[in-house]
DNA sequence: TGTTAATAGTTGAAAATGTAACTAACAAGG
DNA sequence: CCTTGTTAGTTACATTTTCAACTATTAACA
């Protein structure tokens, strides 16, 4: 690409990001509405929800965000009691995480938003667009 | 989507998020690595790189950032001497904003890795991946 | 063993962000 | 002119995030 081609509006990362905000600001309504909670603190609880019994450093590795950033979501969802936490006894370095009956059910009422959250997301992409905006999505993920 | 078909992997605002993320900490490191910029800061260089003696109201709507992180992204790029404001005098809540040499040589520099980055971007996409990813980005940065 | 390194996670201070309230300048209608 | 409303931008304060240092526990191996 040559500098005088260069237009910003076409720059990728500047477009994901345009992208990724739009519709995480969109989602966050619901669950920042419903159960005060933040954006990573409902990211943390998706994680719970589908892998069960994980510890922290799954979630980083997985999410990638920061083992800080997990933990004090942790501290909060803890705290409303969304999640128990216990210590390996073989390795009490290791904290396995679990959602509680009450983490689980918010986590079964936000899984219906996000499913008609994403149908709402397609729709205003054909269906060619969506298999093949998915596919690069995760390919640049792993940059 | 029903309930027992939903994977986190797929859901849109989370590889949204993810791809997002991943090329926007990898690009940072240019900007931030060469002049110690944040990813607001350098927004809102590219964007007075792009369109000449622009107020900040543009920038705000055009990259949709909100006005305060506008505002202190200027105050810095103001005090390194990269931005010039000047009032309108026909109406002076009016400030121009114009790159001096210096913020033009550092956009320049900037621009020469954005391209680069881009091409990074898009090799590992097909031809075919990356014009859908871009409209479709297009499309839901609109949300 | 005993020393050093690695792993999982937490904490505190500094930096950045978000929200709301604010100033300053102009516009519009009486 | 004088109130009321609007626009552009800043500031203050609370909340979040980041970075680096920290604890606690286990692993590696001389």
């Amino acid at each position: 690409m040559k500098k005088d081609d260069f237009d910003l509006r076409h720059f990728m990362p500047y477009l994901l990001n345009q992208a990724a905000e739009a519709s995480s600001l969109d989602f966050q309504q619901i669950y920042k509405g419903r159960y005060g909670l933040l954006r990573t603190e409902w990211r943390v609880l998706f994680h719970l929800g589908m892998y069960h019994r994980i510890m922290a450093k799954d979630i980083c590795e997985r999410a990638k965000i920061h083992k800080t950033k997990v933990s004090r979501a942790l501290q909060k969802l803890a705290d409303r009691r969304y999640v128990t936490r216990q210590t390996d006894a073989a390795d009490r370095r290791h904290e396995w995480l679990e959602l509680t009956p009450q983490g689980r059910a918010v986590y079964e009422d936000l899984l219906n938003y996000a499913g008609q959250y994403d149908e709402k997301i397609t729709s205003i992409l054909t269906p060619d667009e969506t298999r093949v905006l998915r596919s690069a999505l995760i390919k640049l993920a792993k940059i």
